[in-house]
RNA sequence: GGAGAGGUGGCCGAGUCGGCUGAAGGCGAUCGCCUGCUAAGCGAUUAAGGGGGUUUUAAGCCUCCUUCGAGGGUUCGAAUCCCUCCCUCUCCGCCA
């Protein structure tokens, strides 16, 4: 959620940041309502004011045992007009809301600005993709051949776009997740989390899930207000949603393993092979609860973060800086890393870190009191993915592939794999 | 799932038959005093949000409103009464 008190001091400012990542923003009528709203809380409080002391007033009266009739006659009237007043507030504040609710986060100044991905900006690129003596195979049909990935009987249990993986293709996965997280508990210093994968639709709210565009993209319980946990960003996030934190309690830097479940619903027909795009998914997230002013610098730390991965893997990738038009709702900035897809003849996103200044903090209503006193401030939020763990299975397969069909497993995982190939059976 | 108890400020914990309790008391925290240092002691301050005013902005200050799990109701007036929901705890049942 953007700043009111922004939206309505720099109205120019806030539209023409909102123009710049494609949003029309119906500023005039927000600053209309927000006008009055304020019109009547000053018209709702005089009377209340009014109540309230002629409430003390009928109190003195009874207590000394005088008639307070006509006062009280009077104040059942103004009762009403409260009623009414606050009726009518509460009618403004929920369209208030809606418009508010809907606006995106305003991108940083260093955000390059463009309608859509074509403007982004390749800003580091690391490994070179390797050039096979051999027609290299898809992670798909690899995976099929080693006997790691099978889908058919993934869609047998559930339905298309659910996976079976199998023999060293479970361990891998498994090799995959504990190493993210040795790596960012045991080197990067972050603690590890295993929240609920179940969220409720406050949660959901809280860090942006839920907006017109991208609710149906959930799993949503028919009986219950829960949603499947569309990635660990939203349990995670809101573990500290309506608390004051100390500041000496930040920064907050937490990892955790958790499988994420989306509906995909608009993008049936792209990356409709393989475990590009899943219904269900494991990723390991990195979250950041931070102050204010180091946010900048988090980001940068928690991109390296992520990248450390693909590093140790060996992984050709490149790290994106997206352009203003292709931003996540509630982000400010967002780095992503792309790694290397021989399938693909291409780079593909494997992670996604964002900093949302206060934009989710102001939602969650997450703050911190200054070591010094004063009024509390809001945190500000980061996260990234750490990395998704489908998305590097298949890079991995693909990128050390061999001609006779197997798999050489890459040296950091070894020790987690317990071989030094995946060998058709 | 069944029975009972309860949800009050950063934390613990009072709130009588509805009115002077936004909230006693304690802890913690901050500032000051005291002390050779530490501890102890003494004093003061210490909820959040939202309006209005003042100030060039912010801070600060003045003032008002709201908030005692959430929502609704009764009343001139509710933390205190009524209804609905949510959550926590204890016991039982069921299980991993």
């Amino acid at each position: 959620m953007l700043d009111i008190k922004k939206l309505r001091s720099q109205t120019e400012e806030m539209k023409a940041a909102l123009e710049s990542r494609g949003i029309d923003a119906p500023l005039d009528e927000f600053i209309e309502l927000d006008k009055k709203r304020r019109e009547l809380i000053v018209d709702a409080e005089e009377k209340k004011a009014l109540r309230n002391t002629a409430s003390d007033r009928i109190a003195a009266a009874r207590k000394a045992g005088e008639d307070a009739a006509g006062m009280i006659e009077e104040m059942r009237r103004v009762g009403e007009e409260i009623k009414a007043l606050d009726h009518l507030l509460r009618d403004v504040e929920m369209q208030l809301d809606a418009i508010v609710l809907e606006l995106p986060n305003t991108p940083l100044p260093d955000v390059p600005v463009g309608p859509d991905e074509s403007a982004n900006v390749e800003v580091l690129r690391v490994g070179e993709p390797r050039s096979f003596g051999f027609q290299p195979k898809p992670h798909w049909d690899l995976g099929a051949e080693l006997d790691i990935i099978d889908q058919e009987r993934g869609g047998k249990v559930a339905e298309s776009r659910f996976t079976l993986l199998k023999g060293a293709g479970a361990r891998l996965e498994r090799a995959l997740i504990n190493f993210f997280l040795d790596l960012h508990t045991g080197e990067h210093g972050y603690t590890e989390l295993f929240p609920p994968i179940l969220v409720n639709s406050e949660s959901m709210k809280g860090t942006g899930q839920l907006t017109k565009f991208a609710q149906h993209e959930m799993y949503k319980l028919r009986d219950d207000d829960l949603y499947l946990n569309p990635t660990a960003e939203v349990p995670v996030t809101n573990i500290f949603r309506d608390e004051i934190l100390k500041e000496d309690e930040l920064p907050v830097h937490v990892t955790a393993y958790l499988p994420s479940f989306r509906r995909e619903a608009g993008a049936a027909g792209r990356d409709t092979r393989g475990l590009i795009r899943q219904h269900q998914f494991n990723k390991v997230e990195l979250v950041k609860f931070v102050l204010p002013e180091t946010s900048t610098g988090e980001l940068e730390s928690l991109t390296a973060n992520a990248e450390e991965i693909l590093r140790r893997l060996e992984l050709p990738f490149r790290r994106v800086a997206l352009a203003s038009g292709d931003l996540g709702f509630a982000s400010a900035k967002t780095y992503d890393l792309e790694v290397w897809l021989p399938s693909y003849d291409d780079y593909k996103e494997i992670s996604s870190c964002s900093n949302y200044l206060d934009f989710q903090a102001r939602r969650l209503n997450v703050r911190y009191r200054p070591a010094g006193g004063g009024r509390p401030q809001f945190v500000h939020t980061l996260n990234g993915s750490g990395l998704a763990v489908g998305r590097t299975f298949a890079a991995i397969i693909e990128n050390y592939q061999n001609e006779d069909g197997t798999v050489t497993v890459p040296e950091a995982l070894r020790h987690y794999m317990g071989m030094d190939a995946i060998r058709p059976l």
